[in-house]
This record gives C-alpha cells, structure tokens and sequence, in this order.
DNA sequence: ATACCGACCTGTCAGC
DNA sequence: TGCTGACAGGTCGGTA
C-alpha cells in the first residue's frame, strides 16, 4: 500500500501523537506474525522504552527509543496493506491486527496487516535503509544511480538499494510528469531526460506529501484518514482514461511484474 | 552482478 | 447467489 508520500504522512502523524510517550506493555499476536526480530525480543525491546521520535526511512517507519537500557530502534515496513493506528482502548480492535502496544498515555499504537507482508523489527541503533533517499538525491548521484543499467526505467525506479522509498504509482507519476516510456532502459537515458525525471520525482513526491498521500483503495494514515493525491493522478489507475495533456488513451502494460501506466504520445 | 519471475498472503471485484 | 480467476500501493529468494 504505502509508498514514501503514505509513510511519510503516517509517520508525522505518529510523531505528533506519540512522540514523549512510554510504551506500557506489548501485545503480539502468536501465529504466523510478520516479524523479522523474534516476538520476545521486540516485546522487550518496546516495553518501557519512551519514543523519543518518529521518522521515516525510505518506506519505513523508524520508532527512535530510549530506555534504562539504551537506544534502540522500532523499524516498521507496512508491506502492501499495513496500518499503524493509534487508538483508543476502547475502540474495538481490527481483524488481522498484529501487535498492540499499550502507552503510558492510555492509548495504544496498533500494527494492522491482512495480507501480512509488512515487517517489524528492533535493533540498537542506525537504520538507515538499503538506498539513497528519492527527496535528497542530488541529480548527479541520480544519474550516475542508472548508469549502465540494462533493466527498464521503471524496474530500476522501484528497486529499493538504488532509491528506497518510491513505489509502483509514484515511478508512473514521476515517468508521466517526465514524459519517458517506462520500458526505456534506464542507461538509455539522455543527460536531459535523467534531469527531467530527477525533477519530475521530486516534484511528484512533494505534492503527494503536500496531499496527504494517496488513497487508492484502503489507505489511511495514523490519525484513519485518507489522503488526496490520488485526484492528482496523471497515469496510474487510469488505464483507458484520456491523457490529461493530449486525451490519447492511457495504456495499461506490464514492466518488472507490475501494472504499469503511460501516454502512449506524451511519453518517449 | 544483474534481471526476471514466482512465492508470499488476504480481500475485492468482474465475469460467468 | 456463488464460484473462479485476476489483480492489488511490496519484497524476497531462486534461477538464468
């Protein structure tokens, strides 16, 4: 579900409403839980640490802890369907929720995901993501990210160790804003287009971040809220639709194993 | 080293 | 109404 615009949104919620609280207790769910550190480690790890801040790291969430014990880290990947809610105690708790984190405050953080692809794990210190961050990348380190890559464009925007953080929607978004076919190979690039793509990706994020994200079909942030990027989209989710530029119908393919928007005219 | 493709999961929706 | 298959915002590991 989320890509950087989403978890970028849910984690400044998160900070704004649990930053300087203590997590009391920890609940995790027994069977099949999508956890990459061991239950009992992570339940040690979060129970009695005080959350000092919450960021995001390409699409993760990073929990920055401290405790008697030290620092340590709570990082969350929310996989295609994941949620991180805060909640009243009250409220009643959803299916396939994971992991409840009771707060000092009386609320509780509640990890959320049906199709359980999300991962949580803890660790000392100094996550810092397998890529380069899409919002920071300055354009030569950009260009030189696709230089001699055979694979399509597309592929290599959605490859996490290159840039981590941009997903299926935004790599058809930033390609349609940066009039490029998704199937040209990434080192086929001229100067010129790896700079217009370089901007178009950072514009596109920007915006999305300004809209909250975007709500295709269940996304929401901490606070359960949807964003509004998705009125902006330009290509994704539009298949058959008329370009927004020149009303030539946009055509739906498949680039590395993903459903793949573009303007047959605008894009070259 | 790089790129492709199926696997991992559940839910939803279109078509029969 | 109910079944089947395709598809979904992501990643991983095996294979070529």
């Amino acid at each position: 579900m989320p890509e950087l615009p989403e978890v970028e949104t849910i984690a400044r919620g998160l900070h704004k409403r649990v930053a300087g609280d203590r997590i009391e207790s920890v609940w995790i769910g027994n069977k099949r839980e999508p956890l990459k550190s061991p239950a009992a480690k992570i339940a040690a790890t979060l129970e009695g640490a005080r959350v000092d801040q919450v960021r995001r790291v390409g699409k993760h969430i990073v929990f920055d802890l401290s405790a008697r014990k030290g620092a340590s880290q709570w990082i969350v990947h929310l996989g295609m369907t994941g949620r991180m809610l805060v909640a009243a105690p009250e409220t009643e708790t959803a299916s396939h929720t994971h992991l409840v984190a009771r707060l000092e405050s009386g609320r509780e953080l509640r990890f959320v995901d049906p199709r359980r692809f999300g991962r949580l794990e803890v660790q000392s210190a100094g996550f810092t993501g397998p890529g380069t961050e899409p919002l920071q990348v300055s354009l030569e380190d950009f260009v030189q990210l696709f230089k001699g890559r055979n694979a399509p464009i597309k592929g290599a925007l959605l490859n996490q160790k290159l840039l981590h953080g941009v997903g299926n929607i935004y790599a058809d978004e930033s390609l349609f804003r940066a009039g490029i076919r998704p199937r040209r190979r990434a080192s086929s690039l001229t100067r010129q287009e790896s700079a217009r793509l370089h901007s178009a990706l950072q514009e596109v994020l920007k915006e999305a971040i300004a809209a909250g994200g975007s709500s295709v079909s269940d996304y929401v942030d901490a606070e359960g809220e949807e964003g509004f990027f998705q009125l902006q989209h330009c290509a994704y989710g539009r298949a058959g639709e008329p370009c927004l530029v020149c009303k030539t119908p946009i055509k739906k393919i498949v680039v590395a194993g993903r459903g793949t928007h573009y303007c047959p005219k605008c894009q070259k």
